[in-house]
Order: structure tokens, then C-alpha cells, then sequence
DNA sequence: GTCTATATACAGATAGAC
DNA sequence: GTCTATCTGTATATAGAC
């Protein structure tokens, strides 16, 4: 489909990374505003002060943008592999990563996301697979790769490294998540903090090896 | 508001149960085929065979009407307070409550519902609430009933038996309830089926009671 | 007599046609 | 801008079941 990553970085002028930041930020903004249809590629390109040749040179068409901003978002939320420290024990980074999760869950950007997707199911069948596959899948494998880690190193008793993630970060949406989805009252945020240590605790009781 | 239940049950004549369940029946089926405003009072009560007033009589209102419809769709589907078994102990009753559940949640209804809420935020953002309350607020409630119950005879180990019954309600979604949310290629039988069961043992052993 | 249910008419709001 | 059509929700009158 579109060729650009096979192109010879070497030969001729390199992409702009900078450029490339700032057309994904527009495109972030644009896109959560007027949702997907509503921001044309014009109008990105010009928020980020390139020309529309320049979008389509980065990323190839609207949707792999439309891909690829979602990724940057939630990446830029903390849910990113590169955020990750194996090192840490799961008393330690699950905690964390459990946080960081249930911020960028949320947050009104999540919601806005999921409203785009489902208003845009009928024209563009596509988004949905683009935000599952660099939202939620992202998320899951980050974890999933930390869970196995951990199970190597005797710390998890994990089997199913790709299920036990998905466990974990679906738990952590719980009742906050769908009030958010559903226009309903939020919950205090002590309430949440605490269901969130609850999930933790959990999870890790589930998962703890047997004492020898 | 709507004072209907507040009229004396025992004098004059009854509603009939029969018209209620009809009127239930059509407005399911509307609502899920044309959408919250795409179905009229007067097409939910014609379907009915009923007038309109009858579907005021009994409903109070149009949003009334959508929230005790859901409420029936899920309840059809099994995730019933009624057909929760208290007796039955958790390896016996979660595996089964599950199962319910996720049929409920990867059919295509509960997309639609989905859609219908999201599309409607911005003219009737209440139609979400009416759904969080009437659908998942009460299959949680359920659930966390029986926990309780399972607690208080010392099967379970369990002090929130609200955060519980989220946990394992969200945690039943998954992988799955996302791809049909976003219109993925849905996961084979057999992957939900070991998934679910994965979650409903790494359930219990997480809240199974210490050995004395 | 009390309450259900039907039929009809009406107010208010909204959307679309012209 | 106006006119028309439609939908929600209410009011009123009538027939009939308990």
C-alpha cells in the first residue's frame, strides 16, 4: 500500500522529524475536535505549517495519519512500551502502569476517540481497527511483554502472558470508565484510586507463584 | 415526575401485563433498528397494537420507555437477578454468570446500544445514564449480591464486593467486547471461551479464603 | 366508583421545503 | 423567512373491566 518506509533514507533530503511531531500533534487536535471527517488533511497540514504534499510524504494517507495519531496520544499518555522497567518488581511497575492507564482511560480524549470510531462505523469501517490495533493492542502487548518477563524471572506465576494483560487492563476500567462513556456522573477521584489499588492487589494475588 | 406507580394496585381494573410486555417487546426492537429518534412513541405503540397513550399510561415517557427496555433486552439475555442461584457455590455459579454475560455483551445488540448512547450524547446525553443504570449498574449488582452472599458464608474471601463484581464483569470484556466494539474481525469461539474461563479461575483464586 | 385504555385534539419544538 | 410536516407530551372525553 503505501511505500514510504522503503524509500532510501539515505538518498536525498531526510524527513523533517520535527515536522513530522508537529503534523501529528495538529492532526491529534484536529481530529479530537472535529472528529474525522471534520479535519481535512488542508487543514492539519496547515496547523502544523507544512504543505499537504508534506502530510501525505510522512504518513501516507488520512487514515494511516488517523492511525498513527492515536498511537502518538496514547504513547504520549504513558501507556508506551519505552516506559516500561523490566527491572521492577510487579509490586512496583504494576502500580504504576495501572495509573498511568486509568489517566489516559478517563480522559475526555478517550471518550472522543470511541465517539469518532463509533459515528464513523458505517464510512470508514477502518478507524476502529486503526485505534484498536494502536490503542488498546499497544497498551496490551506493552503489558503482556513486562508480564512475561516477570513469569521468567519467577516473580508471576503466568502461563498466558496476552490474557493476563487483557485481564488486567480491562479490570482497570471498571465503573469509572463506563461513566465516563455513558455521560454519567464521575466517581470521586479516591474512589477510583482506591478500586485501581484493589485491581492491582488482586491480580498480583491471582498471580503469585506458590510458595515453595 | 410520573406518578405511575404510585396509583392503587388493588382497586379498578389492572394494567393488563400483557400490553406492558408487548410495548417492551416493540420498543426493543425499534430502538435497536431505527435508533432512539428514528423510533416514534406512535411506531413503538402501533407495533404494540396499542394506542399511544397506553405506552404513556405505562411508561411516563419516551426516555423511560428506552432505560426499563434495556433493562428487559438484558434481562432476556440472563443477566438476571433472578436467575442468579445463591446456593450454588462460585465454581459452579460464576462460570455460568459469565457465560450469560458475554453472550449478552458480544452480541450485536449491545453494539448498537452503544452506538444509539454515543450518537444521541449531544440532544439526550440521559439516554446513556438510563443505559449505565439499567444495564451494567444492575448486572453488577447482581453479581456483587451473590459475592456477598458467597462471602458471608466464608466461600469467598471478600471485603468490596462491589469492586469485585466490577472487576469481574470488566475483566470478562476483553479482547473480544473491543474488536466488536471497533469493528474488528471477531476472535474464534473457542479463544473467548478459554479466555472467560482463564478469568473466572484467576477470580476465585484471587479471592479464594486462606487455608486455616 | 375506580381505574384502564382508546380516540382526538392541542401546545411546543424542530427540521426541511420552498 | 415562511410554511409544512412530524414528534413529544398533555388534556379531555368516552367506553369498558374490576
Amino acid at each position: 500500500m503505501s511505500a514510504i518506509e522503503a524509500k532510501n533514507p539515505a538518498r536525498g533530503r531526510p524527513r523533517s522529524e520535527t515536522k513530522r511531531k508537529k503534523i501529528l500533534e495538529a492532526a491529534v487536535d484536529l481530529f479530537l475536535a472535529n472528529g474525522y471527517e471534520g479535519a481535512s488533511v488542508e487543514d492539519i497540514a496547515a496547523a502544523a505549517g507544512v504543505s499537504r504534499q508534506t502530510v501525505y510524504s510522512h504518513f501516507g494517507s488520512k487514515e494511516d495519519l488517523f492511525g498513527l495519531a492515536v498511537s502518538s496520544r496514547c504513547k504520549k499518555s504513558g501507556v508506551d512500551p519505552d516506559r516500561i522497567d523490566y527491572s521492577q518488581p510487579p509490586e512496583v511497575m504494576l502500580p504504576e502502569i495501572a495509573r498511568r492507564f486509568a489517566t489516559l482511560l478517563l480522559g475526555e480524549d478517550a471518550k472522543r476517540v470511541n465517539a469518532i470510531c463509533t459515528s464513523c462505523a458505517d464510512t470508514h469501517p477502518e478507524l476502529g481497527q486503526l485505534f484498536f490495533e494502536h490503542g488498546p493492542c499497544q497498551a496490551k502487548q506493552a503489558v503482556a511483554d513486562y508480564l512475561a518477563s516477570q513469569a521468567q524471572r519467577g516473580r508471576l506465576a503466568i502461563t498466558n502472558p496476552g490474557f493476563a494483560a487483557w485481564q488486567l487492563l480491562c479490570m482497570l476500567k471498571g465503573e469509572a470508565q463506563l461513566r465516563v462513556q455513558f455521560n454519567c456522573e464521575p466517581l470521586p477521584a479516591d474512589a477510583i484510586d482506591a478500586y485501581i489499588d484493589d485491581c492491582v492487589a488482586m491480580f498480583i494475588r491471582a498471580y503469585t507463584p506458590a510458595a515453595v
